[in-house]
DNA sequence: TTGATAAATGCAAGCGGTTACACTTGAGAA
DNA sequence: TTCTCAAGTGTAACCGCTTGCATTTATCAA
């Protein structure tokens, strides 16, 4: 069986009590008895039962992150820097994809996070009013939001958006397309409303015939847009604004597979600047989003919710428009 | 504060087993009284303290991912159907990508996880001895191993690759590198093995010069590459077998910015088959491994040996070749 | 009505730790 | 020698839950 405090302070001949001492570094022990007590334990390759600690405590040190996808080049790079973070910081990370709403709750509920970040459409109203009440520290990443010991840490989607299609039209694009994400997705919607601003500044139409549905994903995007040309082979647009970089290089297949050329004919702008955008033919010019670092951010003002009682804020991060070689002058 | 079941104890008129009772739908309670107890669970938002609930029974339903990377495709495609198995089997997900020996130690021995899937090369023997005597069951993904209440899932790198080289060969290709992955990494040593095997059946020669350490990595691909270009300008390979997609992407931006042709001067093939490898331009030759299928069965092997207390067994996955556009017959 | 039996419920121990507080010990002062 | 006090150690309560077993209540036959 596994060795307990117990067995460790059997075997120190002292008490589980001057074990624990020993153990965590409370300096009353004489420096004599702790070290038989550390030798004891390593004796027995002792490891504390961190449930026994946690419950005691009331602290896990562990942070959880809630998301309904984990797919996709955007979510590596956000749960890369969130596990690495969390991870500097003294946090264990806990990832739940799970679709359940009652596992949901159960585990943001459930004391076995210290807090959470979120990216995770299902968590609604409700929730964020339960999470308030359970007073979970809580950071959102997929929408603006900010309350007790609520925050989040979004990108300025809008003005992304309104500044690349800006671009596209500078270009001597007047027929842009935009590839939209997820319908109810906060930044989807951000992106098009910024998109649909600029067309409307510069004078050209809003055209609703011209939003393909890709849902952030490359089989869709592929699909929609070849769907797209044979429906209107005569009114390819002149330029597309993906909702992501994964979503472009889907269009880009469709456009390439029916002998459109880009950047020449069409010009195509993606978003977040993935790893994947500057590797691939031609390479995609996008507005790198700085994924890592809302990541960072976001650990950081969870921890500080936790450990320093901050209060929560809304920051929003700029993007930046990477010209590559999937745009060019008309 | 948040409610404990003494509150809806006190809150339903009844003991706090009863609640108990009634929560977990052991079958004693009175109808009635369950409905007491339910109705008060809810007044009161009452969700269980996990840390209590698996600190009494010894379980937690979590299982541990530790992992020295999280980075690339490879892994977003594990992750992905790593979670979402164990979520479908009722289980929560730990992802730990600490570099702290101490900590993963912690984690791993502090019953917090009640099995773990590792691919991590710095959890070495004395880690695993520790692993067998605290009989935490564990899967190995980056080694084949096997003992009690251990086992792995891995590829058949050595004869994909063995395949994929004769394949090369039987394109015409005579002068074929090897682009290496980590230097200890099991699978990036056996499809160097199943490579050399190859070349010697067939009769070419081997060739230390023309193993190029790509590390996995598409920015170590490229330079490395580019590299090699440069100092053999005259002597560039025929075929290249990458130890992985990323990198064959990396070795192909190389090749293309020297203006030499793939699939015509060179052709190449990768490794796994990642999401992005049929999108690339030219879409890429690979070895598709069932990646999600790894994740899948190392879920449900772990799970089985948690649930039914099953042996843990080796289980190696065959991966197929695809053939794309990154490689032709010279 | 009473007793036997079954159905519901409650008490209390215990999971493995931490920690307030009480207790023991020994050194130095009176 | 006795007292005081600091240093070191130990006792026991507690964190929130589950569960074996004792106890209470309901049911029904005699």
């Amino acid at each position: 069986m596994k060795p307990t405090i117990r067995d460790v302070a059997k075997a120190a001949g002292v008490s589980i009590a001057t074990v624990s001492k020993a153990l965590n570094g409370v300096d009353v022990v004489k420096a004599e008895t702790k070290l038989k007590v550390l030798a004891a334990a390593k004796e027995l390759n002792y490891v504390p039962n961190l449930l026994g600690k946690q419950l005691k405590s009331g602290q896990t040190n562990m942070l959880g992150f809630f998301t309904n996808s984990v797919s996709g080049p955007y979510f590596y790079a956000l749960i890369e820097s969130i596990a690495r973070t969390a991870d500097n910081m003294g946090f264990g990370l806990n990832v739940f994809v799970t679709k359940r709403h009652d596992t949901i709750q159960n585990y943001l509920f459930g004391n076995v996070v210290d807090g959470v970040i979120v990216f995770e459409s299902r968590i609604t109203g409700p929730d964020v009013d339960m999470i308030s009440q359970h007073r979970v520290p809580a950071i959102f990443l997929d929408r603006p939001m900010v309350a007790d010991k609520i925050g989040s840490i979004t990108f300025n989607s809008y003005q992304e958006a309104f500044d690349a299609t800006a671009y596209l039209i500078s270009l001597g694009r007047r027929k842009i397309a935009y590839l939209a994400g997820y319908p109810d997705n906060y930044d989807s919607n951000e992106r098009q409303r910024g998109y649909e601003d600029a067309l409307k500044k510069y004078g050209l139409p809003v055209n609703k015939d011209l939003i393909i549905l890709g849902l952030f994903e490359e089989p869709t995007s592929y699909s929609e847009m070849r769907r797209f040309i044979s429906l209107h082979p005569e009114d390819i647009p002149d330029g597309i604004l993906a909702g992501n970089d994964i979503s472009a290089i889907g269009a880009m297949r469709a456009l390439k597979e029916s002998g459109i050329s880009v950047p020449q004919e069409v010009s195509v702008i993606g978003f977040d600047d993935v790893e994947i955008a500057q590797y691939f033919q031609p390479s995609l010019t996008t507005t790198r989003n700085p994924i890592g670092r809302q990541g960072v951010l976001a650990v950081k003002q969870l921890v500080g919710m936790i450990s320093n009682n901050d209060q929560g804020q809304s920051e929003v991060l700029d993007g930046q428009l990477v010209v590559r070689n999937s745009t060019t002058i008309k």
